[in-house]
DNA sequence: GGAACGTAAGTTGTACACAATTGAATTGCC
DNA sequence: GGCAATTCAATTGTGTACAACTTACGTTCC
């Protein structure tokens, strides 16, 4: 029944992760539906929300998202008239990253989305902590082994 | 700084989830570039090395993915000369998936990745036992909400 | 002040994900 | 038996991810 050693026990931890991070952009899917975003998308917004306005560069050292994913998802959220990019004056490389009024009225229609997720993840908080705190460790040693 | 309630709070579990994901594919990706495999191919290859033939659906159905996304997934991995797809001659919808002789051989070369990735991780033995079951518990519950 | 180096954003190409649709094959139910 | 409903895989279209490359701009250091 199946190869000697087949490795499936690796198949555990690593695609138990796999597995809830595609589950949980599904379950984002559905409430950012009626906002118009993507789960990137609303990894932006969150970035702006907080500060705005932001260099692309800054907001993929946030999200850890290089330009090559950034340019275009921007681009998207500029057809969709939530923010504005302007070359920078000082320095012509940049782009800086503007909320237009449409993007910071969002973000009322967006406060009630992580209650959402909080209620659908049907965990404790204590184990919430707990999980971000392994994934904080885990994320960290991963990238130290590259 | 920042809008009042702008939330924050949320980038915390989901967001923690989402660059695990990424970076533990990142790591695969540099494991597996020898083998030739991206990591949802990995995967397919592990169901397959477990057990062989399989449907399409079958495989879907353990990795939580649709013909949308093995279809073409399949195809490269028959482009490697790893699988081999077949039309059922009982059933004339369905496709087996069989391994390749080549397909068979890899799995002794990938044998060594588990052990790899266990150890970037840098978790403890009981810390990865914990993330499993709590990721299992978040999956199931996601699932459940939608 | 001009070449070498470095940096910022964008582009290209490959490969997932997934919703929605299609088309072929089977099953059920009269 | 025959036709509607279902099932299966493939296809289409949109949106990430990310490596590799390009282009434009700045900085340094002669």
């Amino acid at each position: 029944m199946g190869m000697p050693d087949a490795p499936r026990l690796d198949r555990q931890v690593c695609f138990a992760l796999y597995s809830a991070s595609r589950a949980a952009t599904a379950v984002y899917r559905t409430l950012l539906e009626e906002l118009g975003l993507t789960y990137p998308q609303y990894l932006v917004m969150l970035v702006l929300w907080e500060n705005e306005p932001r260099g692309v560069r800054e907001l993929g050292e946030e999200l850890g998202l290089d330009s090559g994913t950034l340019s275009p998802l921007l681009k998207r959220l500029e057809a969709l008239a939530l923010v504005e990019r302007r070359r920078s004056a000082e320095d012509e490389r940049r782009v800086a990253v503007h909320l237009t009024d449409a993007g910071r009225a969002l973000s009322s229609k967006a406060s009630g989305v992580p209650q959402h997720l909080a209620a659908a993840a049907g965990l404790s908080p204590r184990e919430l902590d707990q999980l971000r705190e392994t994934l904080g460790k885990l994320t960290a040693a991963l990238h130290d082994s590259l």
